[in-house]
DNA sequence: GGAGTTTGTTAATGATGATTAACATCCGAG
DNA sequence: CTCGGATGTTAATCATCATTAACAAACTCC
């Protein structure tokens, strides 16, 4: 019966909505085709507004790009975690799955993460970097267990054509069902890692 | 020894000049973190002077994707000209080595083409984007003839799919030499492409 | 050796657009 | 009530461009 929160839950809101319109509008038009003003219209207030939640432009784009890298990573440091050859498969399986998920989920932001990271500024930059780094090198340590032989720049490059396969998404979107889309993505990536054993 | 030309090779030399500097510029920055200035400096000349090459920013951008999906069309025409199944293994073989070729040798070009279509006005979107259709559906046909069980919108959205494995050289440029990375590009893409004769 | 075309140059011109100012509203707490 | 904070609104600012004007050098061809 003390004092309590009501405050903060329709500013929590109102950041998400904005983020997600703009992810939208960042993937259809890149970061500088959208103005301020597209994206207040696109919630529903008009322009300035965004001050009231963001403290510019460049610092809603960070903050998405942050967001995203940081769920990649985290959804990967999960996904990952089997330091057991054994299983080092079935962990490669749940990247995949993961990873294909989240593709598919938020084609959007998938667009943004690849083509928007030039537009924020250096510090955060190097921030979303490490993060995405520490992505890929989950996907690396998996991918070592699996071909011990194969030297680390080439999974690494493996990993960077991986991602670039299933984040093919936001391109070919629509002909199939996301079920048919997920299993097919799904197959394709298995088996283009699978020619990393064999020597160069 | 009568009256020949030497007009035009200047000319076509600053446009070509132009468009080169404009696409590595585009490739990093994206084409409105580009200004007109921008590309001038980028060849020693200085702003409005592109006015004289071309009739604005979004031309020069138009031609360049007009170029870009041009060529990958006619060199797919070229390479996947092979309408006997008996050799459309070979036919795929080449329009793979022959996408990694261009996408090792212009990774800015293949980055424009990927980020920059919505940038361009309407009816010349509609031509770049029927090239591109043009261009893929080379690949589906082929495919076709060595998964005949297989949809098309399926081997479409392979296609993609194989595509953004092979574009995904700009993102992870120089770990792995020229070579090293086309062999591994290739393999990874037949093997991905491989799995498509599985029933659903 | 000079008229005309090609290329450039440097100042406008005009929009667009991010950011800030100044001024309302709404709402919960005391 | 009514004060204060959270949110919005509209009308400046201030920059940054793309594009155009007006003017000059250079080179071709006669």
């Amino acid at each position: 019966m003390t004092t309590e929160r009501t405050v903060k839950t329709p500013t929590r809101n109102r950041r998400a909505e904005i983020l997600e319109a703009a992810a939208g509008l960042f993937a259809a038009r890149g970061f500088h085709g959208v103005s301020i003003e597209d994206i207040g219209a696109a919630v529903g207030v008009s322009g300035p507004a965004l001050y009231r939640h963001f403290s510019g432009k460049e610092a809603l784009l960070t903050e998405m790009l942050l967001d995203i890298s940081e769920r990649l990573r985290e959804q990967g440091a999960r996904l990952a975690t089997t330091a057991d050859p054994d299983t080092a498969d079935a962990a490669l399986d749940a990247l995949l799955s993961g990873h294909i998920e989240f593709a598919l989920t938020h084609p959007a932001l998938i667009r943004v993460h690849e083509r928007e990271l030039d537009n924020v500024p250096e510090q955060a930059r190097r921030a979303v970097r490490r993060l995405q780094r520490l992505y890929v090198e989950e996907w690396v340590t998996v991918l070592s267990e699996l071909h011990p032989a194969c030297p680390p720049a080439r999974l690494r490059a493996a990993t960077h054509a991986v991602f670039g396969l299933l984040n093919s998404t936001p391109r070919s979107a629509g002909e199939l069902t996301p079920e048919a889309m997920a299993d097919l993505l799904g197959a394709m990536a298995r088996a283009a890692l699978s020619p990393l054993g064999v020597i160069l």
